[in-house]
DNA sequence: CTGAAAGCGCTTACAG
DNA sequence: CTGAAAGCGCTTACAG
């Protein structure tokens, strides 16, 4: 395929390399018309590309991101991905995407190849036990922005749900309809920001209206565990809540397949809203009231940062915590 | 963050480079112990990697190989990815993905972007378009494999699903349940592999059974147009079909979405079977009754096929149809 | 067992 | 306006 170089092009055009490489480059300024024109033709005949690896070992760029995912199950992974390679293919910049599965150690695995294929920034959904490596990119003053949660000691630009906010959407829609027995699910186990953000803002937000939080209505545990503390806790309690909160995708799966399995209608018996939109909250029936997440908005927003970081290295920092409000789809859940 | 090069490790062990990349390529044959420690020690305090952009220039292999899909938003096309992640990631392969979103001049841009950047191969969901542009890859002897759909001119490897088996097997489940009026739609404009065969696949079942073939429960439109067509065929015809076979998952969410807001019950009213699981079809109530693509074994299969190719680049190519089976997963939609 | 040298295919100051 | 030369950071025959 891409045999042909530069030094081909020069050659058949009777021009230095030097020339040829101007002219990729369109910088055209010195340039006399016969020998653009030269260049031009010969490059159309020989059908010739430039070598990207090649351009890339002299410029130190490789025209190449990476985004690292905690893990590429959530929903909000997937539309984040998309519109930071939407935004970068924009710019014919490649992204490279690697799924660390919740894995502190994968992750830095993954890191270290990215490095060491000398990408030009990186985007991360940070794992609690990897902060010792970003502080070391951070030093390095490597362009790399942070996704869906802050890790407190780095100033390190961070894109992320209104957590709290999308919480109290709930929480006063949930109240608005006369519900004030609200449990709470969760499927993290980890301390990551959105699991906390999000309990903490439930929390305040049932004290905003007078309601007492009560311990047993809040499930956290692993996702496939989940059913059976939905059990305990809607069927072996006296009272259980008559409204969930899911706090994402796969805790609101799973709430819906228990409530579907127990025959426990929905909104009836149970009224049930989930944080984080998923692709179905509008095909079934009963149709789900969501707090969705502006995933695009914020992928958007964070690849856009990182390209700026990369174009002005020299610029000191910021480590701004960019935060994007949720908005509460009303459909028949509740 | 990369300042050190292999020089600067060199220096510090008091050896040359060449000592130096013999170490990183592991190959210990000729190496005294004490070098080798040597060398050990100043990588490790030097905090070295190696530059893979250097390493491919004169390798003249990037490890990334590429993949194009037609479009991103099937289902189908997620889950090959993470299949072919999986196994590349497995030998520190790494992937871009490109989404061409059913358009062949964005394909063709991507294809050459990626070749300009060394890729040592590609995986490619094929676009009627763009025929010749895959013609040139192929005499260049460029390692590629196609997914889902086949171009019947080219002897390049295509893994793909047995659309026609796939058909069959939901209409047998159909005609097993007592239905013979049943109806097909299909979302795909284009002409294109899955679309021909699986329409093909369920005529021929019909016939099978001795049910004609009855033209006004075919339809074949855009994703959009689907509910139109469907309003048509089920609520302005004297009888419609009672049973359906949705060929994707776009067109059974519209087929869903359809009887749903026409509080049309299923399977009582219209039983439906989908070809492609969609994720949510064990959530939903009824749960639907699928033929599952084998859409991760695909990807492995593609990806294993590519990354021998890749290792054999001698070898002539085979350019065989590998078929894959799917599965009728029967729950509660029919 | 180890090192000097050439070269992968570009870009970029600099000279003319 | 154009070209010669150096250099990006590696690998790889080859010499010793």
């Amino acid at each position: 395929m891409n045999k042909v170089t530069m030094e081909d092009v020069a050659k058949h055009a009777d021009v230095s390399k030097s020339t040829v490489s101007q002219y990729i480059n369109g910088r055209y300024e010195y340039m006399s018309k016969k020998t653009k024109q030269r260049v031009e033709e010969s490059i159309e005949e020989l059908n010739y590309s430039v070598n990207i690896v090649a351009k890339s070992l002299k410029q130190k760029r490789t025209f190449t991101i990476g985004v690292i995912v905690a893990n590429i199950i959530h929903n909000f992974s997937t539309q984040v991905i998309r519109a930071v390679e939407d935004v970068c293919n924009k710019k014919n910049i490649h992204v490279i995407v690697c799924n660390a599965d919740d894995d502190p150690e994968k992750e830095q695995t993954y890191i270290e190849l990215l490095l060491a294929k000398q990408i030009d920034g990186l985007i991360v959904f940070p794992i609690d036990g990897n902060i010792e490596y970003y502080k070391k990119l951070y030093k390095a003053a490597y362009p790399i922005v942070f996704v869906d949660r802050k890790i407190e000691q780095l100033p390190i630009d961070t894109f992320l749900l209104n957590n709290e906010g999308a919480s109290e959407m709930a929480v006063d829609h949930f109240v608005s309809k006369g519900y004030r027995e609200i449990g709470f699910v969760s499927s993290s186990l980890t301390n990551v920001t959105p699991r906390i953000e999000r309990l903490e803002g439930f929390k305040k937000a049932l004290v905003k209206h007078n309601v007492e939080v009560n311990k047993d209505y809040i499930i956290s545990c692993k996702v496939k565990n989940i059913r059976t503390e939905l059990k305990k806790m809607l069927l072996s309690v006296d009272r259980g809540p008559k409204a969930i909160l899911a706090s994402n995708d796969l805790s609101l799966i799973e709430t819906l397949k228990f409530l579907n399995q127990n025959n426990l209608s929905i909104p009836h018996d149970v009224a049930l809203i989930g944080i984080d939109d998923v692709p179905f909250s509008d095909i079934i029936v009963p149709s789900l009231t969501t707090v969705a997440q502006p995933s695009y908005v914020i992928g958007e927003n964070a690849a856009s940062k990182l390209l700026d970081i990369i174009n002005n290295r020299q610029k000191k920092r910021s480590g701004n915590i960019y935060r994007f409000d949720g908005e509460l789809i009303s459909r028949n859940s509740c």
